[in-house]
RNA sequence: GCGCCCGUAGCUCAGCGGAUAGAGCGCUUGCCUCCGGAGCAAGAGGUCGCGUGUUCGAGUCACGCCGGGCGUACCA
């Protein structure tokens, strides 16, 4: 609760305190906690409001009945009732005295002094207010919003992409959440360090270019701005060769789990079968699992070929099924299918398209993967050289991203640089009995180490038992070198929630060896995003690439611009298109608090009516528009501002400039809270005003002086929308 | 088992202990000779998951349930 803000109307904040205080000391009362002001919550009106009377009340009204004797031998409960019957009465009486307190103090300062509902309601000089706001936003400009300059460092660690590796949309919501996270910390008056940390190494990069050396050797896309993009692919290839076992296995689970036609045939596929004389003992045990929806494990089978001989005939099936459907119909205690006969039917052939060839080569491919790992770690110069060439592909790549969104980083560290530093960690971890081996590998027994008996932050192991490095080697080693080599304050991670345990225990175990910093380090967690059809899995092959989501988006951009404003220059439209695109998938990936899931509906993200980023845009676009045809700039508004006169101030000119008072306030927040859905909510909010004042009130043809405040007005607005579309990270397009 | 997150309108979500819980989408009905209709106005739609506390006051804080999601020693 901020007694007083960081913006223009903190004055009249501070004003609206000290008036209060003194009213109440003439009573000779004192507030029980720093006085609580708010905004008067009633259309039409501009000022603060304190509930301080209905606290003091409560206390009154207790003493009183205490004293008069009315409480003897009465149950706390029964006092209670008592005085909460007494409570509204006497705190309006109260807010009154206060409010005749106000208004006897010899300067009068304020526009009206109110009780009401036992609120002290105290209004502003509306006018003046009005016209010193719109003074400070239009003089300080882009800085309207900022906060005042802090010595604090913070570093921000966001963006953790891949190399080799294709974006997704998952991604998409970390590289906006830190973007804008780290504009808003900056605005607030922190200096801010953004930093990205790129996983450049592991095995996702073995596969990659096991896969391209095995099936793609020196191949190369011609466009050079290409490459990136299909390493990834490779990267997915190489995903669903080595894995397609699993995937058949997984597929035939999820027949005997949810489609019960398939389940109730067994039967027939029992004698097909034994007429084919497959291997009878495979084929009982593999039938037994499925009609009992068990684990099946395919290394139990004798014959390596029983699913493969099995397909043609699941495909009949399925087809069948597919060709007879019945209607479905629920049945107690079994869940709903999460798929189709068609949807069934399609992955049946998907699988069945490589399955006489992969299913047989899958042994070896894993084989190769692992000798392939090898090369990587006893560093064979062709392989190496293959990865330097590959990885500058990827950077490429994802530099081209990073600059879509307005990602700059300040530094970047790589998960290849900090395997180093990472085992002399483990091992001075190890040699001051902090770590310990514990099943072959070095772990730290975190819990054991704290002295705790309840398992909180458990064991982690910091190395794999090869000796090779995880994750927590090296950001045990990262995190560390923030500190010490770049001396930031804070450090901040910007990381998936499901990684928050992680984040704890590295904390903890930098702390257990002595590195007091570690407490600096926060962990800014953010839910993850998902389809309307479920989770994103790779297993599922459902996973929605930024380059997709891209190319879509930026084509229905068009198609709109196109469409609503026609008469654009081409390369305008094409600025503009990238900007509202852009805009709107920014503004869904910001404006939901951080730990809710994204349900990402692409159907909804290409339309851009509504809650979402065009719509802040198009007010921008407006108030850009009305003060064009006025031929009104800044300065020449600034020049206006000494005796600007609203007259009497609608209620929806009232709303807007409350808004804009907001947010320096808003930035506040947003960055303590490490929120950037307060400043998504603040400038939708914002913009809805704008429409709510401009339909509401002429400006252009208005009689002076009304016309001349009301431009003041419109300025100071799209200032406002501009540097709070900004602080997203959002582009604001003065036509579109 | 233990831990973290979520539960508010049909759906997706806002809501800083305070006055009558708000948006968008969808649905119904209006509004372009009028600063750009990516817009505006009006209507219908709510046991704020359940319970017990704390408080003058709880959607908001605490505790306990219920439901869903995610973690929980060699993935990142």
């Amino acid at each position: 609760m901020p007694v007083a803000g960081a913006g223009i109307i903190a004055r009249e904040e501070r004003q609206t305190v000290e008036a209060i205080t003194a009213a109440l000391a003439e009573l000779g009362l004192a507030p029980p906690r720093p006085l609580d002001l708010r905004p008067i919550p009633f259309a039409g009106t501009w000022g603060a409001a304190t509930s301080v009377c209905r606290a003091l009340a409560s206390d009154l009204v207790a003493r009183d009945l205490d004293a008069a004797g009315e409480t003897d031998g009465l149950s706390k409960k029964e006092i209670k009732r008592r005085v909460n019957e007494a409570v509204p009465a006497r705190s309006q009486q109260l807010a009154e005295q206060v409010a005749a307190g106000i208004l006897a103090q010899p300067e009068r300062r304020f526009a009206a002094v109110e009780a009401v509902n036992g609120y002290v309601n105290i209004s502003f000089d509306a006018n003046a207010v009005a016209a010193r706001l719109i003074g400070e936003v239009l003089s300080l400009g882009a800085g309207y919003g900022r906060g005042e300059a802090r010595p604090e460092r913070v570093m921000i660690e966001h963006s953790q992409l891949n190399t080799h590796k294709a974006a997704h949309v998952g991604h998409l919501r970390n590289i906006c959440l830190g973007v804008a996270l780290t504009k808003i910390i900056d605005a607030a008056g922190y200096r801010t360090m953004p930093v990205t940390y790129i996983g450049d190494i592991g095995m996702h990069v073995v596969k990659c270019l096991w896969c391209y050396e095995r099936f793609h050797p020196g191949q190369e896309p011609e466009d050079p701005a290409a490459r990136g993009r299909w390493l990834g692919e490779i990267y997915a290839e190489s995903d669903r060769r080595l894995n397609f076992r699993k995937d058949v296995v997984a597929f035939v689970q999820l027949l005997s789990r949810e489609d019960q036609v398939f389940v109730g045939a067994i039967d027939r596929l029992l004698k097909y079968l034994w007429r084919k004389n497959t291997d009878g003992e495979d084929i009982a045990y593999l039938l037994g699992r499925v009609i009992q929806a068990q684990e099946l494990k395919p290394e139990l089978f004798r014959e390596d070929d029983v699913l493969p001989k099995f397909w043609p005939l699941l495909g009949d099936q399925l087809r069948d099924e597919v060709e007879n459907q019945k209607p479905y119909v629920p049945v107690e205690g079994v869940p709903d299918p999460t798929t189709t006969p068609e949807e069934r039917l399609e992955t049946w052939q998907r699988l069945a398209a490589d399955m006489d060839d992969w299913w047989y080569q899958v042994p070896a491919w894993q084989d190769e993967v692992k000798e392939t790992f090898q090369r990587w770690e006893r560093k064979d110069p062709d392989f190496v050289a293959l990865w330097e060439t590959t990885r500058r592909w990827s950077l490429d790549d994802l530099g081209r991203i990073f600059g879509e969104f307005g990602a700059t980083f300040d530094h970047w560290f790589f998960e290849s640089g900090a395997e180093e530093p990472g085992r002399a960690m483990v091992q001075d971890l190890l040699e001051r009995g902090i770590a310990e081996i514990s099943d072959g590998l070095p772990v730290v027994k975190i819990d054991q180490k704290l002295g705790l008996t309840t398992e909180t932050y458990r064991t982690l192991p910091i190395l794999r038992s090869d000796g090779t490095t995880l994750y927590a080697t090296k950001d045990l080693a990262l995190t560390r070198q923030k500190f010490d080599e770049f001396g930031v304050d804070r450090a901040l991670w910007v990381v998936d929630l499901r990684q928050s345990l992680y984040f704890q225990q590295i904390k903890k175990i930098l702390e257990l060896a002595g590195y007091e910093r570690a407490a600096d380090a926060e962990y800014v967690g953010y839910e993850w995003v998902a389809l309307p059809e479920g989770v994103i899995s790779s297993r599922k092959g459902n996973v929605p690439l930024f380059a997709d989501l891209e190319r879509e988006t930026l084509e229905r951009a068009h198609a709109v611009i196109a469409e609503k404003n026609p008469d654009l220059p081409a390369d305008d439209k094409e600025r503009v298109a990238r900007q509202v695109g852009l805009g709107a998938i920014q503004y869904a990936m910001l404006a939901r608090d951080n730990t809710k899931v994204i349900v990402y509906d692409p159907e909804e993200a290409l339309s851009f009516d509504g809650h979402a980023a065009p719509y802040v845009q198009y007010a921008h676009a407006r108030a850009c528009r009305i003060l064009e045809r006025a031929e009104r700039t800044d300065e020449a508004t600034a020049a206006t501002l000494d005796g600007l006169d609203f007259g009497t101030l609608e209620p929806t000119e009232l709303a807007l400039l409350q808004a804009i008072a907001a947010l320096p306030d808003e930035v506040q927040r947003a960055a303590a809270e490490f929120r950037p859905l307060v400043i998504a909510s603040h400038v939708y909010d914002l913009a809805k005003r704008f429409n709510d004042f401009y339909h509401a009130c002429p400006v252009l043809q208005s009689e002076e002086p009304t016309r001349t405040a009301r431009l003041a007005l419109v300025a100071a607005t799209r200032r406002a929308l501009a540097n709070e579309l900004g602080l997203l990270g959002i582009a604001a397009p003065e036509e579109m």
